[in-house]
DNA sequence: AGTGCGACCCGAACGC
DNA sequence: TGCGTTCGGGTCGCAC
């Protein structure tokens, strides 16, 4: 399940790997992942080159000549390098083929993620980038900013967590576990979150992404064969996927409840009610 | 406008 | 054992 961190460690080592090869061919095994054009996809990225890799949020933005192709991995999305002649496997969608017979291929076993080619001057206005919030780690993103995104807002905190327009690249998991760090009950309203709460959801998120982010880099050994993308993040997990498992602070037994149909887990104790 | 919820998918986990 | 059912994950778009 790529979140931030493993978003950050695909465009990290696919930089490495496919920036100014001839993409000669382009095999479309499943479309819908495609949201724009589908007739212009392989006309525009056939004889094109990925010049560099950026990304915003959980977006990948592959810089092409004139274009940027926008891949957003949602759940299950993966990229892997091959060669031209290895079979086609099961879930792999969207094939590229490079002039020196390398293939970066895009396999989604759930085929949840999105494809979109762009021209390069409709980046700002494209509105899935356009509209995401500050990143943990960025300057901007402070206290007094996000009372402001919280403010009258009677919603669920875990909620307003998973909400891209307001903090950018955090998903269920990093939601509940920032709110564990930071100790707060995921379901206080936004409106009743204070100054010390705010700089508290800050500080645990730039800690646990950053954190994240450093595992990710090291257990992503392969990116040819290997499909064990399985972080060993998983290990540092506080509450999420620990359902009636001792707290680790207090060994009080972690709840699992849902909050607007996400899976939340919190330690009902280190995560007192107090409005 | 703000909010909630179903749809999109399918493998894994669960229930009988 | 084998079947059917439920769940989860991020985002969009629709309904209220």
């Amino acid at each position: 399940m790529p979140e931030i961190a493993e978003v950050e460690t695909v465009r990290k080592t696919l930089k490495k790997q496919i920036l100014h090869k001839r993409i000669k061919e382009v095999q479309i095994l499943y479309p819908k992942i495609i949201e724009s054009d589908i007739k212009k996809f392989s006309k525009i990225l056939k004889g094109n080159q990925f010049i560099d890799i950026q990304r915003r949020g959980k977006w990948l933005i592959f810089e092409l000549e004139n274009h940027y192709l926008l891949s957003h991995l949602r759940m299950e999305g993966k990229f892997f390098l091959k060669n031209k002649k290895d079979s086609i496997e099961k879930h792999e969608h969207i094939l590229f083929t490079f002039a020196d017979n390398t293939d970066l291929r895009y396999h989604d076993t759930r085929k949840f993620g999105r494809m979109n080619l762009i021209e390069k001057d409709k980046l700002e206005t494209t509105k899935a980038i356009q509209k995401q919030g500050y990143e943990p780690g960025e300057k901007e993103l402070t206290a007094t900013y996000l009372l402001k995104k919280f403010q009258n807002k009677n919603v669920a905190i875990k909620t307003l967590l998973l909400d891209q327009t307001i903090i950018s690249g955090l998903g269920n998991i990093y939601a509940n576990e920032v709110l564990f760090a930071a100790k707060i009950n995921p379901f206080k309203k936004g409106a009743d979150i204070t100054k010390k709460e705010a700089e508290e959801i800050i500080k645990s998120a730039n800690k646990i992404i950053k954190r994240a982010i450093e595992l990710g880099g090291t257990t992503i050994k392969s990116y040819t064969s290997s499909l064990g993308v399985t972080g060993r993040f998983q290990q540092e997990l506080m509450v999420h996927k620990r359902a009636n498992e001792a707290c680790k602070i207090c060994h009080t037994p972690i709840q699992n409840e849902k909050i607007n149909g996400r899976s939340t887990y919190f330690c009902p104790t280190c995560q007192k009610v107090n409005l």
